[in-house]
DNA sequence: AGCCAAATGTGAACCGCTTCACATACGCCG
DNA sequence: CGGCGTATGTGAAGCGGTTCACATTTGGCT
């Protein structure tokens, strides 16, 4: 909308596949509503449908045993996912929650078998899905092996830009829900945004920030070494 | 062979729809040799093939902009790969070369794609090994934020002794080399397994280690914090 | 307006890992 | 067998991030 694909470099590339899934999935699928801060399903539970968003915002997290918590992304209109455990019988990988009041599709296990056998380009959308996932948990792996936190905040807070980002510029999200996001704790990001504002590169509130620089931030993200 | 699938907990889920796949492969494949050493495709080249192993071992790692080398995994006989950029046709997110002598089947994309649609299993199969590379994937990126290195160190000794493990039961690897397997440097696994090979752990050697105490590695293995 | 719970700011001490520097040991090959 | 390249051992210094401990601010709610 904003800028053409191309532009968003590293950033989601599962947009183009999800929008044809969803048209796939409509005829077999059911609609469940979920209220601000409920829980889809949670991490180790059995996995019985593939999910498409609607309407609202999901968040995709995992609880380490000593109760850390990495939130691994956040979903928004459009998008499928719940693939992983629907389709190697294993438990959920991940909890989803509602960020706020959200709709969504649901295509049970036995309706996708039946219908792939039927409609071929349903499999191939879904194995399309399935490689992107693992493309982008790929990425989000070197990005934690290879970038310093700064750097892995940066890309971060642009994404997340992206995916959250309000009309007037911000995003709802706090310090401590962002640790989560680059695998830091609440201190080492308030004290790197506090940097960046300091620098007028972001601006701060209780539990949102604003981008006032992108481009300072995306040569940031961009930037190996610390700064 | 040894131990039944069960007591594997953590280790590769991708075992069993590789053996099916391989099957249904061998009709549209061809087979390829590679010498010691040499490689099989480079991160950011073009996808134009899924591969199965028939026989020896491949390394796939990735290297960062800083020259910094992370080895994703090592395969053996029987597995499948290259699925990731094969189906969302973009470049190989990984470098892929021969540990020893190896051979293995390709199948081109056009011929897959035409099977597929004669035959519903091999779009299955494949969807399943697309998930399960998504949780393994998953599975290493959660290792990387929750676990101290020396449990990465004790997890990863323990996968490459199941899948490079010799007769005799040393692993061929280098310190520099199970450094990238965890993300770390090569003085921070000499100084762990100069530790455990005191404990009488590990017995260790120029190129190559022997799990001496596999429980007590198994125990560390499970253990998040510092020993 | 005023209060309270939760979010943020910040410094000090600590710690694990890196970086650097060099010593040592092993194995291969002429 | 001797030498050289590569792998390993190890200490010292540095640094990024955590942990801990508070102070401060903010927004929602009564």
């Amino acid at each position: 909308m904003d800028e053409p694909p191309r532009d968003r470099g590293w950033l989601d590339v599962l947009d183009q596949v999800q929008a044809d899934l969803v048209d796939l999935l409509k005829p077999v699928a059911r609609t469940v509503s979920l209220r601000a801060g409920e829980s889809l399903f949670l991490q180790g539970d059995d996995a019985r449908e593939l999910y498409s968003l609607l309407s609202g915002r999901l968040e995709v997290c995992v609880l380490s045993e000593s109760g850390q918590n990495l939130a691994l992304n956040v979903l928004g209109p459009g998008q499928v996912f719940g693939e992983i455990a629907l389709f190697d019988r294993g438990r959920r990988t991940a909890t989803v929650a509602a960020l706020e009041a959200s709709r969504l599709l649901c295509a049970s296990a036995a309706a996708l078998d039946q219908e792939m056998r039927r409609n071929p380009d349903l499999a191939a959308a879904l194995l399309r899905l399935a490689v992107g996932r693992a493309r982008w948990i790929s990425e989000q792996m070197e990005n934690l092996a290879f970038a310093a936190l700064n750097v892995r905040l940066a890309r971060r807070l642009l994404y997340l830009q992206h995916r959250l980002g309000e009309a007037d510029g911000s995003i709802a999200v706090s310090q401590t829900a962002l640790g989560g996001h680059v695998s830091a704790t609440r201190e080492a990001v308030s004290k790197t945004m506090a940097h960046w504002k300091r620098e007028g590169i972001v601006e701060i509130g209780r539990g949102w920030v604003m981008i006032r620089d992108p481009d300072r931030l995306r040569i940031l993200s961009a930037l190996p070494p610390t700064i």
